[in-house]
DNA sequence: ACATTGTCTGGAAGGGCTTCCATAAAATAG
DNA sequence: CTATTTTATGGAAGCCCTTCCAGACAATGT
């Protein structure tokens, strides 16, 4: 049996609501009593129950962290900049991973409902305005991450900014064969790069090849996998397409993130071609990984962003900070060898 | 206010019992009064508060997941099992990632006592025979990864098998200067690797070469950031080191984990050397990423891990399978590019 | 027909905390 | 020294469930 507040009072000859009072550093409480309080507390090991504290308090130290997948490397920094952050609060992580696309609103209903989490961070995920006005009168502090919706909270990056760099660096360097690998267009982030690459083209009067424009496409069906099409498969498919044509493949590729490069480059290299010299790549989110593997890339602060997310979640919940905010981080490009463009080789 | 029980059971004008009852899928409820129930749980959009539940049952339908630092693709995959596997049980992952070396036995204590969670996976993390004692007798079931105690279930690899058969292979291709890369000789793992790449060179009467030998060392600190080493920046100084004596260094290197082999091929190539021509290498753990780097490497099954840990986990918290398990997953070498034994170049 | 068993159901008790209200004791004022 | 305010404390009520016990009613047996 767990020892509970009432072994404690009797212990310590007090009442419960005097402990309860010290456990919650009330500043009611004489000097003496608090500190016989606390003895009785060590001798006894005593911790409050999270289940009943939160059952009477109404609420849990816990937030809830909802990715899509769980997959992908950059979720995986950004939830190093939660995690972070969070646990210098005492706050616990809850990881709630959306693999079919049914299962988003599904997950969402229960936080809802359930009330295991004080507040919810999603990210790189959509939210109808459905569930956005249920989340806001829910009264569940609620922060998007690489998402973006009008009524909640929305950190994002600047998507089209980014993209615009890259291709730009591209075309400055000389390149005009240009073609682009993509995520599922049905991602916000992925359509808006495709918007800033074929802008960039069109800055320089440079015709956008379609054949070389390649996106993973995929309908979203309820019982599909969550699948936004930034993975290492897609970009090496879809570089071993845009291969396939032999003799025939621009010589630079934006690619829309780090982990697709990965596939890409290997497919690229299977093909017996070499990076930059046949075909020059730009990557999109430097991962930490892109520092090793020479990824030219934009800059995405996945770690920051986690960090701002969590913050903003937290003092939210706290009760301060309850205007809505709008963060849009802005992209650095970050030149690394496989774009041809940097001083090693 | 939320929608409680007695709502739902004024509304559809039976005992809170009842709906309790309807909610749990008790046999013992008339299909029609099921039915009546069910409507208006639907109707009033009622979820039962985990809160609540927890506390009146003792449990929360939650587990934890300890890992070292949240940083390191292994753990990255290994989670993605366990969240594969306990998502379709209907389980939440907490996440609480020990940075300090102090923090591991707080996080324990803390896990043991709030309650909040119904069972505990440490994941790369010694225990100590005191904390082995308490989790076992506050009946908290436990399961350790990549760790092993006599008193807790324990799913490991064969990590010496994995050592010799990386290196063998690599002797058996033709090296005689052989060189090993490793993490925080603290770490067990890295220590059991380390005597198997030292048995093979015995097997073949080659002397191990000391200088040739990094380990990333440091002390175990309770200040000090929980840090086993296995990473691409430790991966990457080591072989900056090793090559920091010009024209001498080994042929091959074995390197303890895939996560260091991207730090160490990183500091390879600076150099101007080629891989696997002039050196070869053999990594380990077989990450998701290394077939696209053509990593040849020892390949361990974190998925499955993962998945066995969390199943083995939830049926002990369901009552079944009390025994001590035992379970030593073999390692398998899987033979890509940069050994240079490949048919692919 | 009555006794017996079995099926359903209602609701009190209990889980461990916080919080509020009441009260006792101490401090201050007049 | 009494009246008033302040401070410190005890403990009931409430948070929302589950579970157990008791009772109502139906079904079965004789």
């Amino acid at each position: 049996m767990q020892t509970t507040i009432y072994d404690v009072a009797k212990k310590a000859n007090v009442g419960i609501g005097t402990v309860s009072r010290v456990i919650n550093n009330s500043p009611q409480i004489s000097p003496q009593t608090r500190e016989k309080v606390r003895k009785v507390i060590n001798e006894l090991k005593y911790q409050p129950s999270a289940m009943a504290r939160g059952l009477a308090r109404k609420c849990t130290n816990t937030i809830a962290c909802i990715v899509p997948s769980f997959t992908g490397y950059f979720y995986f920094e950004l939830l190093n900049g939660v995690q972070k952050a969070i646990s210098k609060l005492d706050y616990d992580l809850i990881l709630y991973s959306v693999d079919l696309y049914k299962k988003k609103e599904e997950i969402f209903k229960r936080i809802l409902r359930e009330r295991k989490v004080d507040g919810a961070l999603i990210i790189s995920m959509s939210i109808s305005d459905e569930f956005a006005t249920k989340f806001n009168q829910s009264k569940m502090p609620t922060a998007l991450v690489d998402s973006y919706h009008k009524d909640i909270d929305s950190i994002t990056i600047e998507n089209k900014q980014g993209a615009l760099l890259a291709t730009r660096h591209l075309i400055k360097i000389g390149h005009k064969k240009l073609g682009m690998i993509n995520g599922n267009l049905n991602s916000i982030p992925a359509k808006i790069r495709l918007d800033g690459f074929k802008e960039a083209l069109a800055e320089s009067d440079i015709a956008p090849d379609e054949r070389y424009i390649i996106s993973s496409n995929g309908a979203l069906k309820p019982d599909l996998q969550y699948n936004d099409g930034f993975n290492k498969a897609t970009g090496y498919s879809s570089m071993k397409s845009m291969l396939a044509k032999n003799g025939e493949h621009p010589t630079a590729v934006f690619i829309s993130s780090d982990i697709q490069a990965v596939g890409a480059i290997r497919a690229i290299r299977e093909k017996g071609l070499r990076i930059p010299e046949d075909i020059a790549i730009v990557g999109f989110d430097d991962i930490e990984l892109s520092e090793y593997l020479g990824l030219t890339t934009v800059r995405q602060p996945m770690f920051e962003m986690g960090t701002l997310a969590a913050n903003r979640l937290t003092s939210k919940i706290a009760g301060t900070n309850s205007k809505n905010l709008k963060k849009v981080f802005s992209t650095e490009l970050v030149v690394r060898e496989t774009c041809g463009a940097s001083t090693k080789n």
